[in-house]
RNA sequence: GGAGGGGUGGCCGAGUGGUUGAAGGCGCCGGAUUCGAAAUCCGGUUUGCGUGCAAACGUAACGCGGGUUCGAAUCCCGCCUCCUCCGCCA
């Protein structure tokens, strides 16, 4: 979310940051509306707060008057309060509604971008930052992950559309072991060296967690809603565990020693997928559920950039000990997700495919999200005087996905007999060198 | 699912409807004392919003929401949540 002070006071910077969005036209309306309502909530707001007064010490004297055993003179000053509580009664009305639009407002607008994301419209203008591995030259046509996974019993897709339909799979035996072992392995790296505190966290949240961390109010049609409220309040299955973990400290005020808080989290992720029909019909890439190792920071404003980098080198990290060619791409001004400032996309080469996919997507989100759910820090002391507190800085990353991951590791690793290299650091996990088909 | 008891500041813990943003204690910060420290003493120590360059002033907040009242932490209603006991259950 915008602050709506920071709109208001300089919305030419914000109609930039939108131009540069590609914005409708309907978010361009919403910064003239929130201009116009700011003014008039602060001549509401003084106005209020003067009636409260009055209505203070009219009250105060009531009371010394009763006291005084002045009866009379209190009744009368009774009448005096009624009129004014009546006119607070209208400001307050006026005031409420207002507030409900300027939130309303504020909430769908985009996150201004880092001053270092490039122009551009589509993914097409994303610049490549860094490219990783050579893709393998096969002697033998590479088969795509369905074939591969099929073929070696270990992914079965047709019974998995007995239980729920299309994008839904199965996982059996090493299929189901490999899974396991991306998800330790990946725990196990981002625990250690990287120094992330694990945590396991609720798979249901409440409404107001994912406009916490951006998820609504504008996209409500990503997610599936339970049909019966949790606890009395809407619920939603979480789309990547970014929407608990992030909102684990909302509505705090953090010391600046725990400053940055790193987690790392797995979970399964719930899509609808509402819109993509026809793409990624078949197999891993685009599914319903998946588990995801995901890493969440939370820092100082000063520091988050810093952040970034490090946060997509881990992810990075994950891509190089697995052996699999990737490159990491910066994403353009128009392809920068809604709530985030600035955004690296690590996509993983797919040999079935002759290109590079999306498996990771690092964000720094500035104040955007905590802003949202009022996540706060106090910055350590200044000259001996206590800082007030301020909106800390939010991030976060696959690290990484494991059906995608899963693919990847068919594809790059399968060899002319069917056969599924296993990488070296997954094998104390997976338990064996080489995934065989079935009759081998 | 049934019965009962709680939710007050960083923590513990008072609070009769009217100088209670909130006693007292702990913790923390500053100062005094000390060669230094401990102990002791003095002072300070929530957040949001508005006006203001600032100092400051005003206003709001005692789980959340509503109600009664001139005035609510205090009375009433609904909800959330925590704890104890019974039942059920992975």
């Amino acid at each position: 979310m915008l602050d709506p002070r920071a709109v208001a006071d300089d919305p030419e910077a914000i109609q930039h940051n939108l131009r540069r969005r590609h914005a409708d036209d309907e978010a361009f309306a919403a910064v003239d509306r929130i201009v116009a309502l700011s003014s008039r909530r602060n001549v509401l707001v003084t106005d209020r707060d003067g009636c409260r007064a009055a209505r203070n010490s009219l009250s105060k004297a009531i009371g010394d008057l009763f006291k005084a055993g002045k009866r009379d003179e209190a009744e009368a000053m009774k009448a005096e309060v009624a009129t004014n509580n009546a006119r607070i009664a209208e400001l307050e009305a006026e005031l409420d509604g207002l507030e409900v639009e300027l939130r309303h407002l504020a909430l769908s607008l985009p996150n201004v971008l880092d001053p270092s994301v490039p122009d551009g419209h589509s993914d097409a203008d994303n610049p490549v930052v860094a490219t990783w591995g050579t893709p393998r030259a096969f002697d033998f046509t590479p088969k795509a992950h369905v074939e591969v996974g099929e073929a070696l019993g270990i992914l079965d897709l047709e019974r998995a559309a007995k239980l729920t339909g299309a994008r839904f799979s199965v996982l059996k035996g090493l299929g189901a072991r490999l899974e396991r072992a991306l998800m330790n392995f990946f725990l196990d790296l981002h625990t250690g060296t990287n120094g992330y505190t694990e945590v396991m966290v609720p798979y249901m949240v409440h409404a107001d967690i994912c406009e916490g961390t951006g998820q609504l109010p504008k996209f409500a049609g990503d997610m599936f809603k339970l049909a019966e409220p949790v606890n009395g309040q809407d619920t939603y299955l979480i789309p990547t565990a970014e929407v608990p973990v992030t909102n684990l400290h909302r509505e705090e005020i953090l010391d600046d020693a725990q400053l940055p808080v790193k987690m790392v989290c797995f979970t399964p992720c719930f899509r609808s997928e509402a819109g993509s029909a026809g793409r990624d019909v078949r197999g891993l890439i685009r599914v319903h559920q998946f588990h995801k190792v995901e890493l969440v920071w939370l820092t100082r404003p000063e520091d988050s950039a810093d952040a970034h980098e490090q946060l997509v080198s881990h992810a990075e990290q994950a891509l190089q000990a697995l052996e699999l060619p990737y490159r990491k791409v910066l994403l353009c001004a128009g392809d920068t997700g809604f709530g985030a400032a600035r955004c690296y996309d690590l996509e993983v080469w797919l040999p079935s495919q002759q290109a590079f996919r999306e498996v990771s997507s690092c964000s720094n989100f500035h104040d955007f999200q905590a802003r949202r759910m009022n996540l706060r820090y106090r910055p350590a002391d200044v000259d001996g005087k206590k800082s007030r507190p301020q909106f800390a800085h939010t991030l976060n990353g696959s690290g990484l996905p494991l059906g995608r991951v899963l693919v990847a590791i068919l594809e790059n690793h399968q060899q002319a007999d069917g056969s599924v290299v296993v990488p070296e650091v997954l094998r104390p996990y997976v338990g064996t060198d080489v995934i065989r088909p079935p009759s081998a």
